[in-house]
DNA sequence: AATGAATGAGATTTCATTCAT
DNA sequence: AATGAATGAAATCTCATTCAT
């Protein structure tokens, strides 16, 4: 006689973590439920259906995301340090909660297109970083933001699959250093 | 010797744009028989079911951006040259058929593992060149490779999502000076 | 001598109105709690389940016409007098209460048979009246009170889908003078 | 000249015998696919869903429906004789398919409105006909046809619930009187 | 070889109803 | 007394796959 959920958590816990698992498409609205020990039905009192849950789950994270990166980067220390301490916060984030990290970069693709346009996604704070560090750049901004992006992520893809020896934050210095080459900021 | 009959040509076809555009899991094997303009009963007649259908589509297509790289990188030039050889190619593919090149990127993740043991990966023509270009690196291979690789994809992905404006043959030079400078070989 | 309390009639209020509207089974007990401002489980405080309400509400109302009728026909005038009170009362509680007066409509052939048998029905009203008109008529009176109420529900009909310009009143005259014709009690 | 699959004719009798037997909304998919003997997947290959079913259905037989009438009514007797052959007509239908006929009448409201504007309506056929025997008439086409509808209607629905004794057809005259009547064509 | 038809399994969703507080 | 939460059952619908011709 599985103990209702007190909330919706237990519901977003499960989900997150069975999506990472065994693909979002994959997991099924009765696996959800029954990984959250509730009814199936118990899910649709909070969302209209599978695809909201999703999106509501996908925008939650990603404003989690941005909000630590912008914290982490938000401090008055040199190029480096700064995008250092974003690296890190982020392959932190891994760390302690690594289904979040990965479900954000799983959804991603699909699902980044039906956020409101209102929430700020983690490019749009790299693109402001790049814009303070480099004001003055030959390159676009998105460019260069979008080339850290891709080695931020592509690296921790390499461990996320394998192919890489973790743990993540193994790689927090070569990552910084990779990017600040990209943004021409390595010689002081 | 059976070759391969003429009418797949027309299925995989169809079958690659479904998937790009509405996504792999949701493009249903009705959809791609109407598509093709055949029953559905005619995809059993060529492949075992929806997955040999993926996953074939997912080698050849790996196996045409292999050997496209491959072709690109195996010259005498500079390192340079070499890169940017690499770089054009793959965009061109991109400009020529968009819809390969996006199907190649958006199954790599769920279909990667499947390839059987002996197919080359493009991440692995991209590590063979940096092994080449940097002998001795401080950095393990894989991460250097990886770097280039999200570098690549992801402006690839700003331009498909519509942040840079296009074509993406535009951002060769700039995707190669960076991947030049995340190895450290921009300074001759 | 437990009277109802004040906080049904809302409920019944919004749960005729979204039968009419939307439909009798189509309007689930989420819709009327809803329309009507309360939890679900408040319905279930008033009446036992879904059928009792609208077998509740079918009789209430059912009741309410009938003693409209009543009203109406029971006078001392003409025939063409009585006859034309009793259209003139139903058409203005359309005018009134078109939801009540819909409502009635479309629940009879479903929810009718379930009445108590002590439940007078309109038709009943009708069928006296026409006993007391006819008294020696060469046809059933039930079928003559049948093609009767034909004539009125249908005229009301092309009214309400907006076949035929309203108010509906404006047809008492021609609906009379259609129901004398048919008693053959037009020509005095 | 593509003729239907035989394979819709079973499930389209069984849908109909259920939907008159049991109610529309009572019925369910399991319970149609059951009764023609077929699958319920088998009822999605012909209609994309159950609402497409009934009014797929319904279109059909309103269209039979006025067939039947404007073949009746189409003949060069007098007023009486060429009434007289509609009504036969269409009680004849329900002596032959009670189903069908009560199907539509048990349809019209719901679905009525979702018909294309295409279909001929059996009132329009009615207000035709009217059009025709009273070219003078003071009141408007659309009500007097609205009467004789439901006369006929309400005198059918009569023998259908038990209030007058059948067969229907016993009442053919008598309509057919109580129509000219309301059309003041019974004295020549 | 090719197809229209069919299907079992299972997914998602809805519903009236009940429960715990 | 009233409600938000929860639920079992069933409804509708989808899917990849197979069958009969």
């Amino acid at each position: 006689m599985p103990r209702p959920p007190r909330s919706r958590t237990p519901i977003k816990q499960a989900a997150v973590q069975l999506f990472v698992e065994k693909g979002i498409h994959a997991s099924g609205i009765r696996d959800i439920a029954q990984a959250a020990g509730c009814s199936e039905a118990a899910l649709y009192r909070h969302w209209k259906n599978k695809e909201s849950l999703i999106r509501a789950l996908f925008r939650e994270h990603v404003e989690e995301v941005v909000a630590l990166l912008d914290q982490a980067l938000t401090n008055n220390g040199t190029a480096r340090q700064r995008l250092h301490a974003g690296v890190c916060a982020a392959y932190q984030l891994y760390d302690a909660q690594p289904h979040v990290f990965r479900f954000v970069l799983m959804a991603q693709h699909e699902f980044g297109p039906y956020l409101p346009a209102d929430v700020r996604m983690p490019q749009e704070v790299i693109e402001d970083l790049v814009r303070e560090l480099k004001p003055a750049s030959k390159q676009p901004i998105p460019l260069l933001a979008a080339a850290m992006i891709g080695i931020f992520v592509e690296c921790s893809n390499r461990v996320i699959y394998g192919h890489l020896p973790g743990p993540l934050h193994t790689y927090s210095d070569a990552v910084t250093s990779m990017c600040l080459r990209v943004l021409e900021l390595d010689q002081p």
